[in-house]
DNA sequence: ACCTGAACACCGTTCAAGT
DNA sequence: ACCTGAACACCGTTCAAGT
């Protein structure tokens, strides 16, 4: 009966976070609005005043998603070398990393279902991503190291492996085991379809 | 009033193509056994005697789903010729296309939700897909259109790769004419991945 | 065996009203 | 501006009872 009332304007913040936590730990199925908001001890109708829908809850919930990813690779970037395949290498152990730790969150950043609204800013993060792949191949190129040929035509398939790998890792087609062990030969995969010659 | 009555144990089977009907047309969010249960003229009881929950509903439905997608790329392969590219390219088609006709399908069945009952029949069922492409690739090293080493460190970054492209597809990374697009670059890479040399 | 009808606890969403 | 409380229509699930 004391709980903190929000009125500062981080209610939605709260909301964000304790989503993102039962997402985590619960799975998807157990997100309800009513319990979120019994969670942060808030009525049931506080959460409408943040999001219109329990889908512009998820949507930002996907939004934010795509920005950590974000940081996530923009971060092995600045701490990776020179040299390109150390590059590549830390690019695709972030991306998978990311979603191995992230499973739930990445399941929905990819999901069908949102609404055309959020779709826009969400398609818009993921062309994000594909321009960082982009300049990766682009430096490979300049290097040597990548093929010539249009970026994208070489970045997309790339950027694919990717996703497709992390994808099954998160989606229990790949074991624990598998997505670890399989990472290098997915690697020594890609740097072939890239590579020169 | 005057609706069938389905004593014949045709319910379970109804349920199932009236679920595929309108999670195509509607979306998963508008799947609830009520309605279906509605729109087949039978008590909102009933489902429960052939589905315990709605979630056994959704892995039946992501069942039957890789079910027809094996058969898809069974056909593609039995309807190709002998070339070893023709039969690589005709198995990433059929994937792809299979993505693209029965997207929220798609994203049902690699979606994280299923039940622990159910996942063993599910990963059983793309470790079925796996093998298939296992097969294709182990054809390839024979006529030495693929490089050699382990099946499955070959197979599984190519299968990777098309799931990840059609995944995109799906998903609206890519839009509809850049999967078009989009398709003889991701089969280049591919064929370049598991190439000799 | 298969289905019905009522019941229960829980949703998402809306809206007047409060502060 | 932000939140509450009540209300509405809809869920999934269970269980006695019917055929």
């Amino acid at each position: 009966m004391h709980t903190r009332r929000y009125h500062h304007g981080d209610l939605r913040a709260a909301l964000l976070t304790r989503a993102e936590q039962t997402l985590r730990e619960k799975g998807p199925g157990a997100l309800s609005l009513r319990e979120l908001a019994r969670d942060l001890g808030v009525s049931h109708a506080a959460p409408s005043r943040h999001f219109k829908d329990k889908q512009a809850l998820l949507d930002a919930l996907a939004l934010a998603g795509f920005e950590r990813l974000d940081e996530a690779l923009s971060a092995s970037r600045d701490a990776a070398g020179e040299a390109f395949t150390d590059r590549l290498r830390g690019f695709v152990r972030a991306y998978v990393d990311f979603a191995r730790a992230n499973a739930e969150l990445l399941d929905l950043m990819y999901t069908i279902k949102h609404g055309p609204a959020a779709s826009e800013a969400l398609i818009a993060a993921g062309q994000r991503l594909g321009a960082m792949a982009g300049e990766l191949v682009a430096e490979g190129q300049r290097s040597g190291e990548v093929r010539e040929g249009p970026v994208d035509s070489i970045a997309m398939p790339v950027f694919t492996t990717l996703h497709g790998f992390a994808s099954f890792a998160v989606s229990g087609v790949l074991s624990a085991e598998e997505a670890t062990s399989g990472f290098d030969a997915v690697f020594a995969y890609i740097l072939r379809g890239c590579g020169p010659s």
